[in-house]
DNA sequence: TCCGCATATCCGCTTTTCCAGATATAATAC
DNA sequence: GTATTATATCTGGAAAAGCGGATATGCGGA
């Protein structure tokens, strides 16, 4: 990721089916930390940290830290443009393959850490 | 592109500037042959070629050959939503650089191969 | 038929992206 | 303090994508 391409290009962010599912799943659901992130998608952390990290910059997402977990949010100043296209592809995406999987996997998740929990 | 993984990614077919630029042409012009989009983009014509096949093989353009000419039309028959994201696009991307001067140097080109023709 | 123009594809190469495993950092609980 | 959990980053390597120049193909005209 050194000077990569990748930065300031809001398609190539896209571009990748592990980041898309992530966007998806945190736009989806307002907020997700990273353990549920890699609980959903089923994937090895170090790749689910690897991506949040280039949607990030990207300035696609937020993050704040919450105890020992990282949370993930939208960023909530995203221009109409790209929320438009997230939205768009969260209604495409919808009930295709592996995206409901990772919805129900989600649901799915024993002791999610914010979940149930009265602050934050 | 040999077994290449653009293949059934709408999103990677966006992410390279060369193949965004040519797409925002086509589908503005409605048609235009791989000469006059060599002359508005500025680049090579292996390049400009190499990247229409590769919007072609992802099914987002249509081609045929007209006299010695091969002519390049938005595919008719294209997704409502990849239809809607690239419009999107078209409006995001009006007024930036380099997509401009594309349209800029495609109106001042010289003879133009199929403009002013009465036939097709 | 031979020539010139338009386009597609091949070639070797460079750059970029992606990966899994290892390690580093940070917070919490004991 | 140490152990545990959560997350980020580093490492080396493999795969994919991108490139320009050369070559191949296909068409129309002389």
């Amino acid at each position: 990721m050194r000077n990569s391409v990748i930065m300031d290009n809001f398609y190539k962010v896209l571009s990748d089916e592990t980041r898309l599912r992530c966007l998806v799943l945190i736009f989806e659901q307002g907020e997700l930390c990273v353990c549920e992130l890699i609980h959903a998608l089923a994937l090895p952390q170090s790749k689910i940290s690897r991506h949040l990290s280039i949607i990030k910059l990207n300035h696609l997402i937020d993050h704040r830290r919450q105890g020992q977990w990282v949370l993930y949010s939208p960023k909530p100043d995203l221009s109409a443009f790209k929320t438009h296209i997230i939205q768009l592809s969260i209604q495409e995406l919808k009930n295709a393959y592996p995206y409901q999987d990772d919805r129900l996997r989600l649901q799915m998740m024993d002791n999610r850490p914010l979940i149930n929990k009265e602050c934050c």
